[in-house]
RNA sequence: GGGCGCUUAGCUCAGUUGGUUAGAGCAUCUGGUUUACACCCAGAGGGUCGGGGGUUCGAGUCCCUCAGCGCCCA
């Protein structure tokens, strides 16, 4: 590999040597080279010089560095660069970047784990602080800016295992045109968005109830809960009324008995209409609440008349927004219950002060502690009835959650979406999925969202809001006008820089101002991929030039989250879709067929798995896997791969031996069975291109494969005869054989790109990656009967089934080959007699007429 | 509860708009020292296409229904 000389651009010299064949061809350790050798050269650098139609632009998903590296990654990435990789050899000009998503709580947890810290903003900056060698047990707090120093750190080693990953794997990404989403241009892209969206109104802040995580301490959005089956116990408590017998009602959360404003039941139900409009008194508190008709009452669920909360769940958030309910607060963001004063205007009661006294037991309790406390309160008071009753239901967690999550009312950032509901179903529709029921995931999710999308985060790590408050001479906090940086000075950190018209040291003070205290939640950037790869508002010729993208791959679990963020936030500040495809892999499954993850622990690290089976094998089983469906985990799979792999390589060396290298670049005088070949590989590049250009890119891998291994079975050994002798066959096979070794490599090109490049560079100068995809114009005039071949295979398999059956050699000699078949296939196998006789090593071959249908051999071999 | 996908040989999967005896690879078995390849070559066995019903001259393919698995949403 030591005259390697590859310019970027393939100027296909069809006498230029290329490199010569070598005895004993290898695929092994041939990744190293040709990444090395395509980064050298520019293989797949982008030149921005092309206009919009001449590119072909991806917006390829940034990977969580902080997670850990697995066989999924190479699975999903190889197909994006099977598309890259065809896409370019098309003629397109790839604008295939890649990033790292190292901003976000991922990042903050696996910092937390490794280095054994944990974040206190009421710390100040250490300068003297070092990362620890070992974790600290238990974490060590330390300040916000120490811990975001820590973050950066070590996603700066995370990300270095993920670039040899994937350069290894071949990805034909531009690393020239690499980013981060926690880098100072992808801070200054993310706080651009948010103020242009705060401008034009798609973007506000408001006091209303959040989902919110006890342990990470902060709100969460719609798209991070997930449903979790749960023990819980209905507890049939009694709401007492004046002179009549009281109502009982159900729940799994007698703790927030306190937070309790209404009764509902549904307005049909005969038992509960009396009741409507009336009211009724807590237990224990004694506080008067109104009993409402709602439709989502439950009829059949408990006694069918629920109590309202502020907040047992989403569906009291419902009845406290439709029926115009009062707020009473009793759950804290730590989850422990908070003091309250009874009598007081939130909380009025018949008896302040036994409601007091019972209330105050609960107080400082987490809510699990203070359902034991109250269940005993009320079994004493005699309201309880009956002994809980065990059942299990779903409850919301929040997807990187340990315990429940709690509702609480607090101050957040919303980007408008239920306003938008109706746009981004028709912008769904305008992207082609691959494959199309995806939409199917995408529609219900937009169809079924119940809130504005919420993206600020209680965090540490992330891209702040660029905006403080104007804090007025009685120290009150303006929320209403927001003080915002002018666009220019973006990237800005509110909690360092200064809003214009103040000094620094009138922060937090009266007259002064405050920081917005709250990072934006990793989607709210992430949502953002194609403006920061593009450079938008920094590098606006070049955002013209590839947006709207192409295409944009992606897994499916993160069509509700990352697909979606990205569509609204196009929608808002374009007007527009943000690709014209989607491409959605499918899971990784183990042989269990469950989806493989870190926390089940089952993955494979993609590494060891690359060396042992080479990239081109792993390769291999990535892309034949079409798009949307789940794949097992099969390295039997890869060993396929891996012996396709080193097939092609012996046959390339067996084809070169043949045409020198130099094979003629046209033939007059084509020989049939040549010609034949040459009309099932127009038949092939149609196919395969029509397969790609859909997106198929399995099936056209399957269709080159099984010509592949016919071609090596049957033509070449037909043909290797005549082409050794150097007599008047020999020209048209040399030139066929050159001709479609060209065209199959090519067509391999985007599957197996280390393979292929290998044996490219033995005859041609320049990368296979930057040439042309095969056209049928390059296979002569077309004049060949494709059945012929096949017709002649035939009778080849044949005689090799004699010979099997026989026990004998391939070599043996076979004395007399009849052939009863139709005139029309004897006439095509006469053309092709020589080849036939001298690859079976047949001394008489006999053809007679037959009937339609019939086809007969009948071989006898030399005794 | 609503929706989507899957169910074809022991395993992993193809089967285009319904059209000959349902294909491939792996695995198994039987053979072959063929100078491109033993990470190879030749061949063999192996399937009532998840169950049931229907449409049709004809169904793996279309319709209905049931079951199992997986996922999405509520």
């Amino acid at each position: 590999m030591s005259n390697t000389d590859l310019s970027p651009i393939n100027e296909s010299h069809p006498d230029a040597p290329g490199r010569g064949v070598p005895d004993r061809p290898s695929i092994d350790g041939i990744e190293q080279h040709w990444s090395q050798t395509w980064e050298e050269h520019g293989t797949y650098r982008f030149d921005r010089s092309r206009s919009r139609e001449e590119v072909y632009s991806i917006d390829t998903p940034p990977p969580t560095v902080s997670g850990s590296l697995h066989v999924g990654h190479v699975f999903s990435y190889t197909q994006t660069d099977v598309i890259a990789r065809y896409q370019r050899m098309r003629g397109k000009e790839v604008f295939y970047p890649i990033g790292w998503d190292d901003n976000g709580l991922p990042t903050e947890r696996r910092v937390q784990n490794h280095y054994g810290v944990r974040c206190d903003p009421s710390i100040p900056y250490d300068p003297a602080f070092a990362a620890p060698a070992t974790p600290h047990d238990p974490p060590i707090a330390v300040s916000r800016p120490n811990f975001v120093e820590l973050c950066h750190l070590l996603t700066k080693e995370d990300e270095r295992a993920y670039e040899t990953l994937f350069r290894q794997l071949g990805l034909s990404v531009d690393w020239a045109q690499h980013y981060t989403t926690i880098s100072a241009p992808a801070q200054r892209i993310s706080q651009r968005g948010f103020l242009r969206m705060l401008a034009a109104d798609q973007a506000y802040r408001h006091e209303a109830p959040t989902l919110w995580d006890i342990d990470f301490q902060s709100s969460v959005a719609q798209a991070e809960l997930e449903d979790r089956e749960t023990t819980g116990a209905y507890h049939q408590l009694t709401f007492h009324r004046d002179g009549n017998p009281p109502v009982i009602i159900e729940t799994t959360r007698p703790e927030l008995l306190a937070a309790c404003v209404a009764l509902v039941a549904h307005p049909d139900d005969e038992r509960y209409q009396p009741l409507f409009g009336t009211t009724v008194t807590t237990p224990l508190y004694g506080v008067e609440v109104m009993v409402y008709p709602h439709p989502l009452a439950e009829p059949d669920k408990g006694s069918g008349i629920a109590m309202v909360c502020t907040f047992g769940d989403l569906t009291d958030v419902t009845w406290w927004r439709e029926l115009s309910l009062p707020t009473r607060t009793i759950v804290g963001r730590n989850g422990r219950i908070e003091p309250v004063v009874f009598g007081s205007l939130d909380f009025p009661s018949a008896d302040v002060a036994s409601a007091q006294r019972n209330y105050d037991e609960l107080v400082g309790k987490t809510t699990k502690q203070a359902k034991v406390k109250i269940v005993e309160q009320l079994r004493e008071s005699g309201d309880l009835i009956g002994e809980p009753r065990q059942i299990t239901h779903a409850v919301k967690y929040f997807e990187k959650g340990d315990r429940p999550l709690e509702i609480v009312s607090s101050r957040q950032w919303y980007v408008r979406t239920m306003d938008l509901t109706e746009q981004l179903i028709a912008r769904g529709r305008e992207l082609v999925w691959h494959p199309d029921f995806m939409r199917a995931r995408y529609e219900s999710w937009v169809e079924g969202l119940n809130g504005d999308w919420n993206i600020s985060r209680q965090r540490f790590f992330g891209v702040p809001f660029p905006v403080w408050y104007a804090i007025d001479a009685e120290g009150r906090i303006d929320d209403v006008h927001p003080l915002l940086p002018a666009e220019g000075d973006l990237p800005i950190d509110p909690s360092v820089d200064v809003p214009e018209g103040f000094r620094p040291d009138q922060r937090d003070l009266p007259g002064g101002f405050t920081a917005d205290p709250d990072v934006m939640d990793t989607w709210a950037t992430s949502s953002l991929t194609p403006q920061i790869a593009g450079k938008w508002g920094d590098d606006d010729d070049l955002y013209a030039r590839i947006f709207p993208m192409d295409l944009r791959p992606q897994a499916h679990e993160i069509i509700r989250t990352w697909l979606f963020t990205t569509v609204v936030r196009s929608e808002a500040l374009h007007g527009s879709v943000p690709w014209r495809n989607a491409a959605i892999s499918g899971w990784i499954l183990d042989p269990d067929r469950k989806k493989m993850s870190k926390s089940a622990g089952n993955v494979v690290v993609p590494t060891e798995l690359l060396n042992a089976k080479g990239t081109d094998g792993v390769r291999y089983w990535a892309s034949s896997a079409r798009l949307g469906a789940d794949t097992i985990f099969d390295d039997r799979q890869m060993q396929i791969g891996r012996r396709l792999a080193i097939k092609i390589l012996n046959a390339s060396k067996f084809v070169l031996a043949q045409t020198g290298g130099t094979a003629p670049a046209e033939c007059a005088d084509l020989n049939p069975l040549d010609a034949s070949m040459l009309a099932q590989l127009r038949i092939l590049i149609v196919e395969a291109t029509e397969a790609m250009d859909r997106y198929e890119h399995a099936r056209a891998l399957e269709l080159t494969e099984q010509f592949f291994w016919r071609f090596c079975d049957d033509y070449l050994e037909l043909v290797k005869n005549r082409a050794y002798r150097d007599d008047g066959g020999s020209p048209s096979a040399r030139y066929a054989l050159g001709l479609s070794l060209s065209v199959l490599l090519r067509l391999f090109a985007p599957f197996l790109p280390f393979a292929t490049e290998e044996v490219w560079s033995w005859w041609h100068e320049g990368s296979i990656h930057r040439s042309k995809w095969p056209e049928v114009s390059e296979c002569g005039a077309g004049s060949g009967d494709a059945q012929l071949l096949d017709d002649v295979a035939q009778v080849l398999s044949e005689v090799r089934r004699a010979k099997t059956n026989a026990k004998l050699s391939m070599r043996a000699s076979v004395a007399r080959v009849g052939v009863v078949t139709t005139p029309e296939r004897l006439a095509r196998i006469d053309l092709a007699r020589s080849d036939l006789t001298d690859a079976g090593t047949i001394e008489g071959l006999e053809l007679t007429a037959g009937v339609e249908g019939e086809f007969l051999v009948d071989t006898e071999l030399e005794t």
